[in-house]
DNA sequence: GTCTATATACGGATAGAC
DNA sequence: GTCTATCCGTATATAGAC
């Protein structure tokens, strides 16, 4: 075909979708225009407010899919009863779901600046959600007798910083496999709380 | 005096550098004009090129500025001889370091990619040595036979990304003071780690 | 749905007067 | 050391043709 002009909206869409979050998640979304971002598609600049209202509402629907995503995801696996092997089970799930999306994970929480106060509030409330699940396995490990806590929100914060933070040193092509990291990351977590 | 005119190099420095380091925390770096950081500091944006070559060396100082406080800081501290004491000096330490000086950790973690090759090596070549500190300890530690761990690289990084996640949730006026903050923080890392 | 062209504003950096 | 004025480039977003 190779036409030149045309009607693309099905794979246009999604392609708009891929180069910003690449773009963005190099370069900072300030230091990205929307011409850039048309160049990568392979469209002119004008072309991509068929696909978004303005370049905000970009940002913030890239944000609202992952975090969407990352939601679904966590609601539709089957959890274990016993409280260690939930929190293992929510370990292991977290670095599953966050690795193989490192530009999502460092959009969604390099860019909060960036939203304006109403999709800020949006994107804080679904990540509040997130941390209410690590929470409530953690309350109630405590209220079994398996666990121990100082402070049940600070101790979620500390954890679900410290297994983001993998992706700011991880590389798929590095020397250590996911199931790896896992059990490296799973062990402290486990002493860090249980008994 | 009210001059609107004159010199002021002394005075003039170092708010360049507060202005620059409190609007690009806020609003990140490529969003930040050199006029806003001129508006702030009260001299048109011509002046600020008395005090910085550009806005990349600019970025550049305020972060190996802060790098090196962290590294001198560290390196003026009297270290306990016993691994799980000198643990506990370095997570105090950290926190202690780190909490008052929000806007500067928040632009040294997220502007890394706004930094040229060159600078970015500096940078990152300072936060290893950083990072080497602790992980001696814990090396140490291990070869003592007080900590046990699985991999002191990644535990290094595990707890560090653990313990500067604070800063994105800590604020001055809420109801954690800094002492209690530390106590938490040292429970879940000796826990982590030690025996 | 995409193009070209454009309105309008702002960016970093520099020159020369004071 | 700071000012004003300016060079030159790029930004977001829109209008109208195809």
């Amino acid at each position: 075909m190779a036409r030149k002009q045309g009607s693309h909206s099905d794979i246009t869409g999604p392609k708009v979708h891929d180069a910003a979050l690449r773009l963005i998640a190099r370069h900072g979304f300030a230091a990205v225009s929307m011409r850039q971002i048309a160049a990568e598609v392979g469209v002119q600049a004008g072309a991509l407010y068929n696909y978004t209202a303005d370049k905000q509402t970009l940002l913030f629907d890239l944000m609202r899919g992952h975090m969407l995503a990352l939601l679904g995801a966590w609601d539709s696996t089957d959890k274990p009863e016993d409280p260690v092997a939930r929190l293992e089970h929510f370990t292991r799930f977290h670095i599953r779901f966050h690795l193989p999306r490192a530009d999502e994970v460092f959009v969604s929480y390099m860019e909060l600046r960036n939203l304006n106060a109403a999709n800020f509030a949006e994107i804080e409330s679904l990540r509040r959600r997130y941390e209410d699940a690590l929470e409530e396995i953690l309350r109630d490990g405590e209220a079994r007798g398996v666990f121990v806590l100082q402070d049940s929100r600070v101790t979620t914060r500390a954890l679900i910083a410290m297994l983001t933070g993998i992706g700011q040193w991880y590389r798929s092509e590095g020397p250590l496999e996911m199931g790896r990291i896992e059990s490296i990351y799973w062990d402290l977590v486990r002493r860090a709380v249980a008994i």
